[in-house]
DNA sequence: TCCTAATGATACTATATAGGTATCATTTGT
DNA sequence: ACAAATGATACCTATATAGTATCATTAGGA
């Protein structure tokens, strides 16, 4: 049972690799030497990643990524979104096929609980905070 | 995302029944028309909840599915770890290549508080309580 | 100005998991 | 003996995850 997928993952680290970079833009290539991420699969997560409006980028030569608001402002909420939709762990495994169990169904009350612990914390957990960390 | 999957969801409605029937032995076929699940793939799920000892089964004529121990004693926790594993909101998505990056990893921390949580509240829904809250 | 290094957009492929079926053997009450 | 049930097991299909490939576009610098 996966709460983050390899997207999310990918993009965590290349998010972290970024905010600590001095450089002004930050190349795919780059990122892919310095982190092993497959490179074709890393350009899709870092467009996903500027078409959500997390990274800004230039194109052309010298172009690249950079965080597009502070690190402090940067949600681990945020970032998963962008890779799998809304948090939303008391889902209907009915959901295609109009639920007609919705208002009686015996898991929901208790998966809304656990979700709303995981939306409280993941809201609180910002990509600076993330890069803190790392200093193990 | 999906903390709950469609074999567990079915389990539940599926025990939930079996718990409340007044019967010795309930049947798949029972079951298939009350709960409209397919009744092949019920079959499989009522295999694999013997098979873990959260039933118990009689075959021949007559036979059929019943609680192997009191509806109090069956966690939600149980019913999840027969079709889903272990609860695991934390695991590496790298699991399988093993990961050069567990005790450094950003991510993990918050995950398994997530996760800690999770388990509490799992574990302390039974069989009852679930049958319980039925009447809305 | 042309070349090259970069991203933008988009389509495609491969693999794993979830969800579901089908079949035959075995058991048991009547 | 027969019918009604489960046991074991193999198979199939749809969807989601993970990853690749290609061509168009842009911008800096020799
Ligand atoms: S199955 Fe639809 S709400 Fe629980
Ligand atoms: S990626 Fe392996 S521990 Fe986070």
């Amino acid at each position: 049972m996966k709460l983050i997928t390899r997207d999310t993952d990918y993009a965590v680290r290349a998010l972290r690799e970024i905010a600590q970079s001095k450089e002004k833009m930050v190349s795919t290539v780059y990122l892919e030497e310095k982190l092993g991420i497959p490179r074709a699969f890393l350009r899709k997560i870092l467009q996903l990643l500027q078409k959500s409006g997390i990274l800004d980028s230039a194109k052309g030569n010298q172009g690249g990524f950079i965080l597009a608001r502070p690190a402090q402002d940067i949600l681990l909420l945020d970032i998963i979104k962008v890779f799998q939709g809304d948090v939303c762990v008391s889902e209907c495994v009915f959901l295609k096929e109009p639920c007609s169990q919705k208002s009686c169904c015996p898991l929901r009350g208790e998966l809304k609980k656990i979700e709303n612990y995981a939306l409280e914390r993941l809201g609180a957990v910002t990509l600076k905070s993330l890069s803190a960390n790392t200093r193990k």
